[in-house]
DNA sequence: GTAATGACCAGGC
DNA sequence: AGCCTGGCCATTA
């Protein structure tokens, strides 16, 4: 049982209003959903969606504009097959934030 | 109760 | 650009 349940739901609600073709970094999100210093509560939360989850989980990436997995892990993989289907561009493993990030 | 863990981040070198 | 360090804080053992 959480503590604050509110503030896992509000994580997901946030990553859930990224749009397609936009992504957003963990800092960001925990700073919209009202969660400033909680950046790795955020990586914590998304670890935890089941499979088949409506929330868009590969719209978020971290501060570097990299994904958070390992290159050769599986999760990596689906993360930049999505973005790239979503017109996300990146160059080397990296997206560019300044024309990608998110801004609600 | 303490200690370790982690889909993070900013700063320093 | 890369690598290391300290800080962060909810969860887990």
């Amino acid at each position: 049982m959480d503590q604050d349940p509110t503030l896992k739901e509000k994580i997901l609600q946030t990553v859930a209003l990224i749009p397609k073709g936009k992504v957003c970094t963990y800092g960001k999100v925990a700073e919209y959903a009202g969660a400033e210093r909680r950046a790795r509560f955020v990586g914590t939360v998304l670890k935890q969606l089941p499979a088949g989850t409506k929330i868009p989980w590969h719209r978020v990436i971290n501060s570097q504009g990299k994904s958070s997995f390992p290159e050769d892990s599986d999760h990596y993989q689906e993360q930049m097959n999505r973005l790239q289907q979503e017109e996300v561009v990146a160059m080397k493993g990296k997206i560019n934030l300044q024309r990608y990030l998110w801004m609600p």
